[in-house]
DNA sequence: ATACATACC
DNA sequence: TACTGGTATGTAT
């Protein structure tokens, strides 16, 4: 192992918890790194994180090799970089990429400040001023005050303690507060409710952080020039009627009318609606802010959302120099998608910013996998398409339910008896199908993970017979229990658990399984009472065998192993295609004339005509806001409006 | 298709 | 004493 390699084994290149933070800047993280290093000291997981670690070093070691290798190989034909000629092949992907910029800033991501913490503080006030956390074994979110001392989510509690006792000179201790996420779910709810007005479509990653796309709500507002309120309800109307409707056209029609104003204009006024946005949900959730960030792509407004965190935002321009200049010297960890082992790797090569990342594009084609390469090429330009979209015509609900996997898991002391553990996976899957059939889904493939008292992770997974689905306990718990016993039969070493879990995946919807001819179906129905018994749900999908031919039961497949599966009902379904094509709209919905966005019957004439007209619209369709305590409210928002207004005067 | 690693909040 | 839980995705085989 070189130096350069040895160098590095840092705190934060151990424990993702060291690394920087909102909140953490300015700290001397020399001292916070020296306590973690120490009171993590040699129990099982910082031993599990070095043998980790030493893993990255060797793919390190690897890729050094390589790359001495092709300079030795090069000098022995005379010198000169091969470098030239792979940055020489990238020159047209770089290019495009510095091409293919969105010409406008619409994308946001709104992110809560330390959410749970202040979403707790809000019954708490006297903790906003000492160290304090959510979450005990684990910290889940630490206040500011107790960033200062290093404390951050992901950090195992008692090293907070430690941090929080040793760096105030033992004045101060760390409290902890248990998480209450029926709290956290409420108030994510006000904080939704605040910026669907804003994107019905946009998307929550966690109940903290929305991604949306504000281009229809700003070339109705600011293009337009309606008010908020109208917006609001055109924008859920169309939100609404969204299946019936074609989708690509009133999109190109928003931009259309975008490209209308002035780009420096449209900024500040994108800004001031992104402001204006958050002073509602601070409002409305009774304090809690937030901090977003406004872009041309989400990659960047995630970065932007965190530059002036708390309870700020950062607009980058939608133009190149804007973009390059905002990203070329991020440390490249401030890229989504680069954690702590990319850091480790990348720095190990004296790549340490974005741009650093771009000026070594060759080195990184030569040693990175194509598809990672191209990944650190992109993002190195501000370049990313790889974040939610949230035009492609899905509902909020569709989109939530488009998940790809569905897990339950659960970490408790190692030592558990067989019988113990055997209990865990009954109730784990137990959960998880309550789960899955609360949320409709089915599932082909079944996981099992186990992590061990050294913190090794193990994971059996199997897949059903084509068009097989499952979703009952009774179906899950053979396969798991004969996946657990064959884990601890191949495992050479103790076998003591530390974490059960069940993941289901390859998911599929009851709704499309259903049943085409229900005289097939109830005839199959009334066939299981007299001759099968059991709760198992097995459902096949597509055309299914006839009705007559039962199927082997499920896990019977392949050797055998599992002899208390219980009989399977089998379900005929029809292959038939869900998604009927929508009738695309005429395109002609354009500028010349503005449709009311409420009633859709087309005005001419001026902003203020178009606004009294949706006003009398509003309140003829019922969907006028009540006045009574809100009278103060709207006046604030009147008077943001005029001064929004005076953007376009 | 399966096992395991990385990343994010 | 003591280091999460849920989800997605990449990589290697």
């Amino acid at each position: 192992m070189d130096a350069s390699v040895k160098a590095s084994s840092t705190a934060s290149a151990l424990v993702v918890a060291a690394a920087d933070k909102a909140g953490m800047e300015g700290i001397d993280r020399t001292q916070i790194d020296a306590i973690i290093l120490r009171e993590s000291g040699d129990s099982s997981f910082m031993k599990q994180q070095r043998k980790r670690d030493a893993v990255v070093n060797d793919r390190i070691a690897g890729m050094k090799r390589k790359l001495s290798e092709r300079n030795d190989a090069m000098l022995d034909h005379g010198g000169g970089s091969w470098k030239i000629g792979i940055e020489r092949e990238l020159e047209p992907e770089v290019e495009r990429l510095l091409r293919s910029r969105r010409s406008m800033s619409t994308n946001v991501v709104v992110d809560m400040d330390a959410f749970y913490m202040n979403c707790e503080l809000l019954t708490r006030p006297d903790l906003a001023d000492v160290p304090a956390c959510v979450g005990r074994g684990m910290i889940l979110t630490s206040n500011y005050c107790a960033r200062r001392y290093g404390v951050r989510s992901a950090m195992a509690g008692w090293i907070g303690d430690r941090l929080v006792e040793e760096l105030s000179g033992g004045k101060r201790r760390l409290v902890h507060l248990p998480s209450n996420f029926d709290l956290y779910t409420q108030k994510s709810h006000e904080v939704r409710n605040v910026l669907a007005e804003y994107d019905p479509k946009m998307r929550f990653h966690s109940l903290d952080e929305c991604y949306m796309d504000i281009a229809p709500y700003l070339s109705l507002r600011v293009g337009k020039g309606l008010k908020h309120e109208h917006v609001r309800e055109a924008l859920r109307k169309e939100a609404d009627g969204g299946i019936q409707r074609g989708r690509g056209d009133s999109k190109a029609a928003y931009i259309d009318l975008l490209k209308c104003i002035p780009p420096d204009t449209l900024l500040d006024a994108s800004a001031a609606v992104v402001e204006e946005m958050r002073k509602e949900v601070e409002k409305v959730t009774g304090g809690l802010t937030c901090s977003a960030g406004l872009a041309s792509n989400f990659m960047l407004a995630k970065i932007a959302s965190d530059k002036n965190k708390p309870d700020g935002q950062c607009v980058i321009g939608p133009e190149n120099e804007n973009i390059l200049s905002f990203i070329r010297d991020l440390p490249v960890r401030k890229i989504p998608g680069i954690g702590r082992v990319t850091e480790k790797i990348l720095n190990s090569f004296q790549i340490m910013t974005v741009n650093d990342l771009f000026q070594q594009r060759s080195l990184i084609k030569y040693l990175f996998k194509p598809a990672t390469a191209t990944f650190l090429l992109q993002r190195s330009l501000g370049w990313s398409d790889s974040l939610p979209k949230l035009d492609d015509g899905a509902s909020i609900e569709k989109s939530s339910t488009g998940q790809k996997g569905i897990s339950k898991e659960r970490t408790f002391r190692p030592g558990r008896s067989w019988s113990e553990i055997h209990l865990m996976i009954e109730d784990i899957s137990q959960e998880l199908s309550e789960a899955m059939k609360r949320k409709d889904l089915l599932a082909h493939t079944i996981t099992l993970k186990v992590k061990l008292a050294s913190f090794d992770v193990l994971c059996r997974s199997k897949s059903m017979a084509k068009g097989i689905y499952l979703q009952s306990a009774k179906d899950m718990l053979p396969i798991v229990a004969a996946m657990l016993s064959d884990l601890r039969k191949d495992h050479k070493g103790t076998f003591s658990v530390r974490l059960l879990g069940i993941r289901c995946s390859n998911l599929s919807h009851q709704n499309q399984l259903a049943c085409r001819q229900p005289q097939i179906d109830t005839f199959l129905k009334s066939k299981e009472e007299t001759t099968l018994s059991g709760t198992s749900n097995i459902s096949i999908k597509g055309t299914g065998g006839a009705p007559g031919s039962v199927s082997k039961p499920i896990g019977e497949d392949k050797g055998g192993r599992v002899d208390g599966a219980s009989s399977p009902r089998r379900k005929t379904c029809s292959n038939r295609s869900q998604n009927r094509h929508m009738s695309l709209t005429n395109g002609a919905e354009n500028n010349m004339r503005i449709a009311c966005p409420i009633c859709s019957i087309p005005i001419s004439g001026d902003n203020e005509e178009l606004n009294q007209h949706v006003d009398a619209c509003l309140k003829a369709s019922s969907v006028q806001e009540v006045g009574s305590e809100e009278s103060k409210a709207s006046d604030i928002r009147k008077e943001k409006r005029r001064a929004l207004a005076s953007f376009f005067s």
